[in-house]
DNA sequence: CGCCGATTGTTCAAACTTGAACTTTATAGG
DNA sequence: CCTATAAAGTTCAAGTTTGAACAATCGGCG
């Protein structure tokens, strides 16, 4: 039922894809953070955060955080550290391993982010209101496509032992980490 | 040729489109941000905005740019003078008005974005190379759907003279801007 | 002309983010 | 036990970003 469009296109349709991912993602961005400044005083990183450490496992690692959020592990410490200041998530630390710092809700934290949620999914829910289940599906799997091999690719590029060593290093693909 | 996953999701479809978007475009963003460092020692901010500079119409203003890049005129202003503090563009006043400042692309400015542009799709394409042209193209039509769509919303939440008024304001739809 | 409201850009504090260097702790191998 | 290496967090400077207040300019209208 999907007529593919046959436009024209500045660039590659990859550069097309990342260009309106952008688009996509700044749009949305703009309104939650609006939103959750207003309705519930919090910033969006905040909130992505407490929404993570809500998500199982259960009470994950600064560790996990940084990698689940996508995050510089030097971010976490600063804002595990804002919210800890007022008391809407805590940290324990591992019993056996004396580096590991786990992060739990604060009772407050739970109960904020009970609040949060529905409202969040209804902000979602508006923004997106005109597409149709079926538009809506097709996007969720093209996306879940997408970041499967997004996935795949980043591991190749940030695992060295694996690929590395015989490549020519070719202009910008050289990678530390 | 695409089945539907029916697989469980935590939340509405519309949460599960919103959390594929962003790690997608965090992890595109990641690659893409090592890889302008590495190979031309440009931020990504700066890069994105000499990329705008570049595109048409010519000459954008302060203004025009802090829209189409989505972020503040605040912003814009700082990067702006970054930019032009290292000869990669300069302004040039409005003759009639004189508010209005223009952007071009100095001759270096220029130099560069011609030898990025193309290595920068070349680093798209190789991150999204495992996904098939029709993959591709169903991405590039849902996203575009989800983009005119977003910027429907956009213009009804930002525009309050054509709605508003009878609106109930219910938790965070409020927006001020 | 002179005022009012709108538009354009600047300024600034607070927050976020990265990337790299660093400290602390754990683990593996001599 | 000792040492090297790795892993988990912290620190810090530089840059980015927002949002709000502000200054300057323009346009219309009396």
């Amino acid at each position: 039922m999907v007529r593919k469009e046959r436009a024209r296109r500045a660039g590659s349709i990859e550069t097309g894809v990342w260009l309106r991912l952008l688009s996509c993602t700044n749009i949305i961005l703009r309104h939650l953070r609006r939103n959750l400044k207003d309705a519930f005083a919090l910033t969006m990183p905040r909130f992505d955060l407490l929404a993570q450490v809500a998500r199982p496992p259960l009470g994950p690692s600064l560790g996990e955080l940084s990698r689940k959020l996508l995050v510089t592990k030097g971010n976490i410490t600063d804002i595990v550290a804002r919210l800890e200041a007022v008391e809407l998530i805590e940290r324990r630390r591992d019993d056996a391993d004396g580096r590991i710092q786990y992060v739990f809700l604060t009772s407050s934290g739970r109960k904020l982010l009970d609040e949060i949620l529905p409202v969040h999914d209804k902000w979602l829910k508006d923004l997106m209101q005109e597409l149709s289940r079926d538009e809506l599906e097709t996007l969720y799997d093209a996306l879940g496509v997408l970041k499967a091999a997004l996935k795949r690719m980043d591991q190749r590029v940030t695992e060295p032992e694996l690929a590395l060593e015989g490549e020519e290093g070719e202009a910008g693909m050289r990678v530390s980490r």
